[in-house]
RNA sequence: UGCCUGAUGGUGUAAUGGUAGCACAGGUGACUUUGACUCACCUAGUCAUGGUUCGAAUCCAUGUCGGGCAGCCA
């Protein structure tokens, strides 16, 4: 991207969302804008967080405010910190250059703070920006938000709730609350519990908390309205008794809250103000406005703002059904690169900026739609044809000798490294007697309109020069093992006839072991067969059988040479290719010492190029 | 037969009572030492019916269709 005085400000990104914080920045409601992105540490991030997060941090760093990454670990049944690892890794990758300066951290072990807001006592616990305390250099240990370091603050707010007459310690199991709740157009029964005083409603959930009581057989309900038409103030639970360890807090607890008790008050903890979140919350607002309204707040309330979610063609963007992925071996990993997590989608090639630059465009609306994945490639081409260096590389080779060069020439050619660069720069490949070109661009019976090499044809070979194909080898099968062909060498670049007009051009790679090397390519194709695989009864029954497909390719020799970690490259005419950090060895040999046998370097392709012929 | 929420070209999204625009996809050309990129042009839309208004995608009414809600998940 151009930065000329003169080039107009990029647009800034506007949706109804935005424009609810711009009014709440111009009526000065707030002294700063605090969101919050929450995930559970239960799998990893994928591409629909990428919109959330874009999202969140977006609106934060369009109003100098600050985005708290905060683990919402309040189910410890099903979190791990293998996920806490992960989630925080994948979020720094995703924002790193565009908003690392508002993400908010805190100090590590911090919990919240005894303060006094409006003369009145309180607790909090500030968000710090994690650029002020890690550059240059890191000046203390720092660490996510964690809903779990709020449950003594939790805990106490919910001694109030008792106290004040709007929560309960309830016995029923959990199948009868389920029959106490009604349904959706039924009002559901108070519980026999119901009316318990406030002595023995808090002399219960003390024991509930010393861990006198097994799981499931008594909880603290809110005391809202069990006939409400809206199910989710039928006296919904606060607490549970679960006895098991936390993967942040230890062994400490064997009540642990629920999502909807946690989430506003760690929201108020922190000082969020805009509380963002996806559709299906909306329900849940009354509640998240309730629980805050009940305890007589210090400070200004957040409040949550609910969008749709992102739904990609061809994809699944479900946790759930991603970790089946994953434990059925479907794919390799998490972050196996068929697969629409972040992790994936990094190792895949894809950068974090056409990440963003995709999910921001899709909008942010109530309306739950369906992109189509031609919008996210869109998006990824874009970004690497400005980007990604172009070397020759040749997936399915079969070989040309140049009859007219003897054995042992080398034509040295400059081959231009980023066309799309504004002073391009060049590097040298080598023409020799044998090349490796594509399968693909020879066909002894074309079909109409082909112009690459066939019997009789010329073609050129790029950066070098035109080829006119005399002869084919085959063998006793009748494949063809071998082209036959002879170079015009006036036409190469700066040569007399260097201006000779052919139709087509292709790639090649010398075949002179000392110019070449091989490396093992994987080739992806979407995961699922069909445009929606989460409306399947199986998804499962849906995966594409031939989404990976693995050659071993002839790569330009000069490319071992500069190649460096997690470049992207284009390989001319195949598409965008970036190395496999995970499965390639590192320590390249040097060329001379290189065996045919040596398989080193694991590619992965990104993304083909765009290819209105085919198909 | 409850509550919440939504509906603009094929897809996604803008227009907040005053010219229905943008992007992607699709099509046709131009250019091209990547059948890429780039450029030009084209195709195609306000869920329905009524009302308010000089004027409605926008406001009102009714209807239709879609999504969400009955976890001690988030």
């Amino acid at each position: 991207m151009s930065d000329q005085p003169d080039s107009p400000a990029p647009a800034l990104p506007s949706d109804f969302i935005r424009d609810i914080v711009a009014g709440h920045v111009a009526e000065k409601r707030y002294a700063k804008i605090v969101t919050r992105f929450p995930p559970e540490p239960n799998g990893y991030l994928h591409i629909g967080h990428a919109k959330s997060i874009c999202l969140n941090f977006g609106i934060a760093r369009e109003h100098a405010g600050q985005c708290n990454l905060r683990f919402d670990d309040t189910n410890p049944v099903k979190e791990d910190v293998e996920y806490v690892e992960s989630i925080t890794r994948d979020v720094r990758w995703l924002i790193e250059g565009w908003a690392d300066h508002c993400l908010g951290f805190k100090p590590k072990g911090a919990h919240p703070a005894a303060v006094t807001s409006n003369g009145r006592p309180d607790y909090y616990l500030a968000p710090v920006p994690v650029a002020e305390i890690e550059n240059p250099k890191p000046k203390v240990a720092t660490e996510p938000f964690f809903a779990s370091d709020y449950f003594d603050q939790l805990y106490a707010y919910a001694i109030e709730l008792i106290k004040r007459g709007k929560a309960y310690v309830c016995d029923l199991s959990p199948e009868d609350t389920e029959k106490y709740r009604g349904a959706p157009d039924r009002p559901g029964q108070d519980s026999p519990f119901r009316n318990r005083s406030v002595a023995e409603n808090l002399d219960l959930f003390t024991r509930m908390k010393a861990g006198e009581f097994p799981d499931g057989t008594r909880s603290l309900r809110s005391k809202i309205d069990m006939a409400a038409p809206n199910m989710w103030l039928r006296d919904p639970l606060l607490y549970r008794i679960r006895h098991i360890a936390h993967h942040h807090a230890g062994d400490k607890w064997c009540l642990y809250p629920l999502y909807d008790y946690a989430h506003c008050l760690s929201d108020y903890l922190e000082g969020i103000t805009h509380s963002i979140c996806t559709l299906e919350f909306v329900d849940h607002r009354p509640l998240y406005d309730w629980i805050l309204g009940s305890l007589d707040l210090p400070r200004a309330l957040p409040h949550q703002y609910e969008f749709a979610k992102l739904n990609l063609g061809y994809t699944l963007v479900s946790k759930r059904k991603l970790l089946t992925l994953v434990t059925e071996k479907v794919v390799t990993g998490w972050d196996d690169p068929r697969m629409p997590t972040l992790s994936g989608l990094r190792r895949r090639g894809i950068p974090a900026s056409a990440l963003r630059t995709f999910v921001t465009g899709v909008g942010v609306t109530k309306f739950d739609s369906v992109t189509e994945v031609a919008v996210f490639e869109n998006a990824v081409r874009t970004e690497l044809n400005t980007t990604a260096q172009r070397r020759l590389a040749v997936l399915r080779p079969i070989k040309i000798v140049l009859t007219n060069i003897p054995a042992g020439e080398v034509i040295t050619c400059a081959a231009t490294n980023n066309p799309q660069d504004e002073n391009p720069t060049t590097r040298k490949v080598a023409l020799t007697r044998e090349v490796f070109i594509e399968t693909d661009d020879f066909a002894e019976v074309p079909p109409p309109k082909y112009f690459r090499l066939k019997p009789g044809g010329e073609v050129r070979l790029k950066y070098a020069c035109i080829i006119k194909c005399d002869e084919l080898v085959k063998d006793a099968a009748g494949v063809i093992t071998e082209i036959r062909c002879t170079a015009q060498l006036d036409t190469r670049h700066g040569q007399p006839n260097a201006d000779k007009k052919v139709k087509g051009t292709i790639h090649w790679v010398s075949a002179d072991p000392d110019y070449f090397f091989d490396a093992e390519v994987r080739l992806y194709d979407r995961l699922f067969t069909v445009p929606e695989p989460a409306a399947e009864e199986d998804f499962l029954k849906v995966v594409n059988p031939k989404s990976l497909e693995v050659v071993t390719a002839k790569l330009e020799g000069s490319l071992i040479m500069t190649m460096g970690n997690l470049e992207c490259y284009q390989f001319e005419r195949l598409g965008y290719f970036v190395l496999d950090t995970k499965d390639s060895k590192r320590e390249v040999k040097p060329l001379a010492a290189r065996t045919e046998a040596s398989i080193q370097l694991v590619f992965n392709r990104t993304i083909t190029l765009r290819d209105n012929w085919a198909k």
